[in-house]
Parts: structure tokens; sequence; C-alpha cells
DNA sequence: CCTCGCATGTGACGCCCGTCACAGGGTTTC
DNA sequence: GAAACCCTGTGACGGGCGTCACATGCGAGG
């Protein structure tokens, strides 16, 4: 996969008023130029340093991390309307994790210099906080570690939720177009892929259908209901 | 265990240099009340409004939740220099989680009001902001999944850091007071209490000796190399 | 069109660990 | 001081899941 980048330096035509929350962003967005990135293309890459913050306006990418083991884990998920690559911006580090579209995707890329000064101009460190906050609040509820069925089901809950709006209608569902292998949906749950491919199997039950590189969620609501049995 | 406390009304005669690394913190505390608590007594409890936080001055608390199932998962240890409840009053939300004394404790309380004026007068959010970007960057290292012993053997080098200074010493090591029951460390590591016995017995090899209420670090470096197959 | 590579499905085998069970010793409570 | 409770160690048993292995089939590139 080549990465692939098309460059629009004029001012983004929209709003994202579900960044974080705020509708403040739109006027910081105006300060960013947007670049489109094909499915597979790295946004960012583990160990550089943070030079930029990336607002994700449309699609959906994964968070992962490679250790000195060698193995790799995916840490999250992410959707339209969240911020990358902040935190390596705000402590002056270097980036954590790798990010990766598994969707096509188009970002707002923000130097660091213009994010913290748009930050400190407008007072937003107080809503930083508050974000940083909800995010270290659901780090914690992350860790959970019970059967391997509901906490695919969650992750695939998670992931139709962030494709809202994207992929093909199809019977009583949507069939969304992501570049997932069993490998990383396995490296997500901390298990091996044959245990995903079980897993799998015991979804199709309540109408899941992984393609190769789409996956296939006819029912939501059962699915929600199979993620359910994780925090009873 | 009765919640034993007794208060000092009176300003703290110690500085903090270390509290979020910021020695700015000295001055806030001068707002603050010093309560103590025996070993074993409940510092916040889940679910409570954020009415206030908490900056443990002395011992080492551990940091807890008790997810709707009814079962508990042990998330975090604290130890002295470490702010405790700022997530709640940070966003408005209630205690997502319980923090209890497992060693005695100094903490110096702050209103929510107050500590929030100190943050603004002094603009300490980016302050803030650092430390929760670090807190999520050691949030998502704190996510590995590897065999129980190494596991076990950081979580005992976590302890033994956190309580430095504190414990009586012994041939080449020290001895910790702590009020951990194998059950406990069991929720930590997301493993059961047979898992945890025959952990320790493994790691009586090198040199750590549990004992009922307390844990004996014979040779802290052997530990940290045990713990060192984590990461690779 | 053919070939190579990669992702996937499937099975066998084995081990780690969860669960259940019981005994012993320390601690608390009356 | 005695009893009840909790923490702990230890063993047996079973199952879930990792690991290894191989067959298949889609896709990419020549």
């Amino acid at each position: 996969m080549t990465d692939h980048v098309s460059r629009t330096p004029a001012p983004l035509g929209r709003t994202l008023r579900h960044l974080m929350g705020e509708p403040v962003w739109t006027g910081m967005l105006a300060e960013a130029y947007e670049r489109r990135h094909s499915i597979g293309a790295t946004l960012l890459r583990q160990g550089e340093p943070g030079t930029h913050v990336l607002a994700l306006l449309a699609g959906v990418a994964k968070v992962s991390r490679q250790e000195r083991n060698g193995d790799v884990r995916l840490l999250a998920f992410r959707g339209p309307g969240e911020l990358l690559g902040e935190v390596a911006v705000l402590d002056d580090g270097v980036r954590s994790a790798s990010v990766q579209a598994i969707s096509d995707c188009t970002v707002a890329v923000l130097a660091k210099a213009a994010f913290l000064r748009f930050v400190a101009e407008r007072d937003l460190f107080p809503v930083m906080v508050r974000y940083a906050m909800g995010r270290l609040r659901e780090s914690d509820l992350a860790r959970t570690g019970g059967d391997v069925v509901p906490r695919l089901a969650a992750a695939l809950v998670a992931l139709a939720d962030l494709s809202a709006g994207a992929g093909v209608a199809t019977a009583g569902g949507r069939r969304i177009e992501l570049a997932l292998t069993r490998d990383e949906l396995a490296q997500h749950l901390g298990v091996s892929r044959n245990t995903v491919t079980a897993a799998l199997a015991a979804l199709a039950a309540h109408r899941v259908d992984a393609g190769r590189k789409s996956i296939a969620v006819g029912d939501l609501a059962a699915l929600r209901r199979a993620a359910a049995a994780l925090h009873g």
C-alpha cells in the first residue's frame, strides 16, 4: 500500500461540531490544511517527534504500538471528530504509537505551534483537561479480561459506531469496508488469530459476517446485547 | 478495619516537590488541611461526587473499581507525591474508582473550588494537561498480557518504588508492610488467586518473600530483571 | 493468464490457568 | 480463651486458548 496523499491547501468547508464536543474547534480548523489518505496509509508513525496534530474529519483509523519485543498491540480505533497525535504535542514527547487508516480518511493537519497558540489564545486548556480526563476514564474501562466473544462483539460495535453513516446498507444492517485482518483484531483483543476466527464464527449466529476487507453487521442491537455480557 | 482518621487543620510543614514534578504545588498545599488514615481506610469512594482532591503525602494506596458484575478490578497503586481524585474534580463527574490505603497514609485535602481556583490563578492547566497525557501514556503501556510471573514481578517493583524509604531493611533488601491479599494482587493482574500463589512461589527464587501483611524484596535488581521480560 | 504471496479456515495437540475443594494457621470477636 | 472467619497453600480436574501445521482461495503483479 503506497501512502498516496492528495493535498487541499484551501480552508475546510466543513464544521466539526463533535470534535471533543466543542464547536470552538471550527475556528482552529481554518488554520489547518486538509489531507486525504487512502486505506492502509500511515498517518502518524511511532517514535517520530510530535510536530503536528491531526483532526480526523472522516474515516476510521487504528492506533497501534510496537513493543521492543517486536510484537504489535492494537490499542484503539478512532473515528470522525477525534483528535490524533495530541499526546506527543501536549507533552513534548515522541509519538508513542502509530496511526493507520483502515478506511479512506480525511484529516486536518495542524502544526504544533499553531495548535498550542490556538489552545492558549482561546483558553482551551480546561477543555483539553476535561478531554484528557475522559480518555483516562475510558482507558481504565478498556482493561477488561473476560470471554473473547463479548469482547469481540464490543470491538465490532465500537467500529460500527465509528463508521456510522459509512458503508453500504444490507438487509437489516450495514456492511463497512475496513482494512482489518483477523490478526489485527487478535492483537486488539490480546488473543490469537485462531481464537478470533472461532469467535467470529460464534458471532455469525448474531448476524455478523466478516469478509476479507469488510465487516457486515446485520443486527447491531443484537450485537450490543452480545457485547453487554462484558460489564454485566 | 475502622476508618480511623485524625485531623490536623494546621497548614502543612512540608514541601511536596515531586508532586507532578512541579514545585508550584507547595503553595496550594498551604490552603489544604492534613489528614491521616490508618491502613485499610477508604480515602475515596466510587460513585461519590468529586468534591475534593487529595494529595498523597506519605503512604501507598490502591485504586480499585467495582463493576456492575460485582467483581472488583485493582487498577493502580499510588505513592507519595501523587494526586488522587483529580479526574472527577476536573471533569465534574463522579468518582470512577475507590481508593484505599494499603499502608498508613497522610493526605492533604483540597476542596474542589480551592483546587480549581488555584489551578486557574496560576495558569496550571498546561501542567495538568501534561500530567494527564503522561497518565494516558502509561495507561496504554499497562495493557500487557504476557506471562503471569513477569507481570507480578513488575507489580512488585512498582510497589517497592512507591514504598521507597518505607519499611524495614532486611538482608540485602527491604520488607514493606502492605495490606494486600493474594486475591487483590490477582485482581490487579487479571488472574486468579491460585495463579498468584504459584507465581509468588516462582519468584521466591528471586528472593521475594510475601508474608501475610508484608512483602520482602531481597534483591530489587533481580526482580527488575524478572520484570524486564515484559517489554522485551 | 499464470504464479506467487497473503489472508483465512480447520484440525490436532498440549499447556496454562480457572474452578472447585479441603486443610491448616493466623486474626478477630465475643 | 474459644470459636468463627479469613487468608493461604495445595491438589485434582477440565476447558479455553496458544501453537503448529496444512489446505484453500482471493488478489496482486508479471
